[in-house]
DNA sequence: ATGGCTGGTAGAACCAGA
């Protein structure tokens, strides 16, 4: 089973660019998206259809152009869950779950905190969803949590830790948070097979950032404990140029 | 470099993103 993950930044946007062809030559699984900015009664479901993905479930924010998460499948899943059923949790479309015979994907948007004043919020909504997931697990131990989590975990993980240390996105209490995640019973996927620097999912489009590589790695491909032997292998796809973030790509045997 | 770039909604001397 191939699953992606993409921070799209406007599916409207990423299908003018080409979104559908690169999602055909991808062609995983099922795909998490982020940010669609969108809610379903803007899309031509038919163009999803038309590729392979039958299944798609949208969650969006209740401000309309704004946030939202997407599952697109081939597969039809056994069960969708949207939302985490906690209102401050819920109303800026930031998580929906579809079970696939008892394998669970979620797609995650984590807020950001580039606002500053945004930074309560988001540490509030981290904190909330870890005890969400520590309850989840027991029901759904298979839990692939794919998504934007707007953190860069280690100094390896952002292409100038010094200077950024005290910007959100790398402040030592996000990147304690996820380091407390991952040890709750988690395995960051890229950096299972990967340990090289210089590998990102995020560049600002200001000062060709993404040109000179000056990124962030914000998205991950979070896979539970007992899914490990499982785990096949899980790549960065720098090369599609959709949006600001690029996808990730897991694959585990089925 | 408190700027810089982009998507989306509104119709902005805006808002949000990281």
């Amino acid at each position: 089973m191939k699953i992606a993950s993409y921070n799209v930044n406007g599916i409207r946007a990423a299908l003018k660019k080409g979104f559908i062809e690169w999602l055909q030559s991808a062609n995983p699984d099922v795909i998490c998206l982020q940010e669609i900015k969108a809610n379903k009664e803007q899309l031509d479901l038919s163009v999803f259809i038309e590729a392979g993905y039958t299944y798609t479930y949208w969650f969006s924010a209740q401000k309309k152009g704004y946030s939202g998460v997407a599952i697109l499948s081939k597969i039809e899943p056994d069960h969708v869950e949207y939302g985490t059923g906690i209102e401050t949790m819920d109303f800026e479309g930031r998580n929906i779950r579809a079970d696939f015979n008892g394998v669970s994907v979620m797609s995650l948007y984590l807020p950001s905190a580039s606002n500053t004043d945004r930074l309560d919020f988001k540490l509030n909504y981290m904190a909330e969803f870890q005890e969400y997931i520590n309850e989840l697990k027991k029901e759904h131990p298979n839990l692939i949590i794919c998504g934007d989590y707007n953190i860069c975990h280690e100094a390896i993980d952002i292409h100038n830790p010094k200077g950024l240390k005290n910007v959100s996105g790398f402040l030592p209490v996000e990147r304690e948070w996820i380091g407390d995640f991952i040890g709750s019973g988690f395995i960051d996927s890229f950096r299972h097979f990967n340990d090289q620097p210089d590998n990102y999912t995020w560049w600002s489009y200001r000062a060709n950032a993404r040109n000179n590589n000056k990124g962030w790695r914000l998205d991950y491909g979070m896979v539970s404990k007992p899914l490990e032997s499982r785990l096949k292998r899980s790549v960065i796809l720098a090369d599609a140029k959709h949006s600001d973030h690029c996808p990730i790509l897991l694959e585990i045997t089925d």
